[in-house]
DNA sequence: GCAAAAGTGTTGTGTCTACACCCATGT
DNA sequence: ACATGGGTGTAGACACAACACTTTTGC
């Protein structure tokens, strides 16, 4: 047998900005790969798990508080890493849009239509972090981990917009949620702006733990099935 | 720094044999853990992906030509593991209905009802894989992994009940996949057998990719969406 | 003719989209 | 009064489950 790999943990972290979903990367200012970005991560240490790890190297890039939701992706072999022999296990992290952490100066957040030159396979793990997140917010009350507290249908909506990248119906959002029992209402209501408008309503998320809340229902058990 | 973990992958690989769900284990004939049942896999060799370590792997166990499907399940760290610090990719592995492969004297298949007793953390590791066969059978075209090149409706509604541990209606089935375009007529008919009965139609998976079906269409792009 | 097995017709239900309409506020 | 933004009523489309019924075979 010859020298194990080097075991490292990275996360594509996301949260909406601006009305846009963005990802936290930083600045490489040494070889290999100088200059590019990459996602924030690094090497496993004895006696940690892979979640522990992800978290303890996360801290050094935003408060780990800050983080509602955190869940594995994928691993991989680091092919042609000139780093040496290399296995990276991808996290999705998610930020809530009432946060803002702060963040060291060679970290940025970038949208994810305009996202800077990226090291290694980083580019691609990210858009899988955008796909489960977009997957899991139509099957899953995932919402709440881009969401803030409290929050009107409208704020809610345009979270999902900038999360899908799509059009969505304030009307629907709000029946589809409700229905599932995944909403529910705080009975506060939001003061309008000076330029008028109804009050709105203050919702909140049933829970903030994930939970999937549309059983992909085809070929459900049969009445009296086993 | 200290000394890297070791590396490596195993696979739940699971058939429809006798009408059950079963799982290929070979019995550990060392320490740790001797006399228990673990799950098929061994260490990462320099230059390849886990991919191809754990098909080389499981090239001892079963012809890697009869896995109709492989996917990765998660990746862990083995915690109070005797054997050392040690990083554990996961895999589920199918093998369809008409194949039987041939096995090393170690090794056998057990039903998921009736495991028997498993080293390490293999048990909750097969539940896992179980989980997303059952998951991906509702959502996707995966039953070709499952079921032979032609079958009749009976013999696949025959699979989907042993892999998913409830009754499925044949009518509803055939309706479903149909409707989806998951499935397609062969043309060609069985033979009814000696008891009569109306010869059944053959029908084929349209393709053997993993291809997702049922778009989770809740909130999807409206009329004119972005 | 009768049993057995396969397949189709049809009805009802629930979830979703779309769109018209009504409500509550500021100026 | 009217503009602005929030919310509800309602109708139509669709996918699915359930079950009755018809078709095709062997004996």
């Amino acid at each position: 047998m010859t020298a194990q790999p080097a075991q490292s943990t990275i996360a594509v972290v996301l949260q909406v900005r601006d009305g846009r979903l963005q990802a936290l990367v930083w600045q490489r200012a040494r070889e290999p790969q100088s200059g590019r970005w990459a996602l924030p991560g690094g090497t496993l240490a004895a006696g940690e798990s892979l979640e522990q790890s992800i978290r303890r190297h996360l801290a050094a890039k935003v408060d780990v508080q800050e983080l509602s939701h955190l869940e594995q992706l994928e691993t991989a072999v680091d092919g042609a890493a000139s780093a040496g022999w290399q296995v990276t296990t991808a996290y999705l992290g998610l930020v809530p849009t009432h946060l803002d952490p702060a963040i060291p100066a060679d970290t940025r957040w970038h949208p994810l239509e305009a996202l800077p030159p990226l090291a290694f396979d980083n580019g691609a793990t990210i858009e899988r972090g955008r796909d489960r997140l977009q997957a899991k917010l139509s099957y899953t009350n995932l919402g709440f981990a881009l969401a803030p507290p409290e929050f009107t249908i409208s704020e809610l909506r345009a979270i999902y917009v900038a999360a899908l990248g799509h059009a969505v119906s304030a009307t629907n959002l709000q029946r589809v949620l409700l229905r599932r029992g995944v909403l529910e209402t705080t009975g506060e209501r939001r003061e309008p702006g000076p330029s008028g408008g109804r009050p709105a309503a203050l919702f909140r998320f049933r829970t903030r733990t994930l939970a999937i809340t549309d059983q992909f229902a085809v070929l459900r058990p049969q009445r009296a099935g086993e």
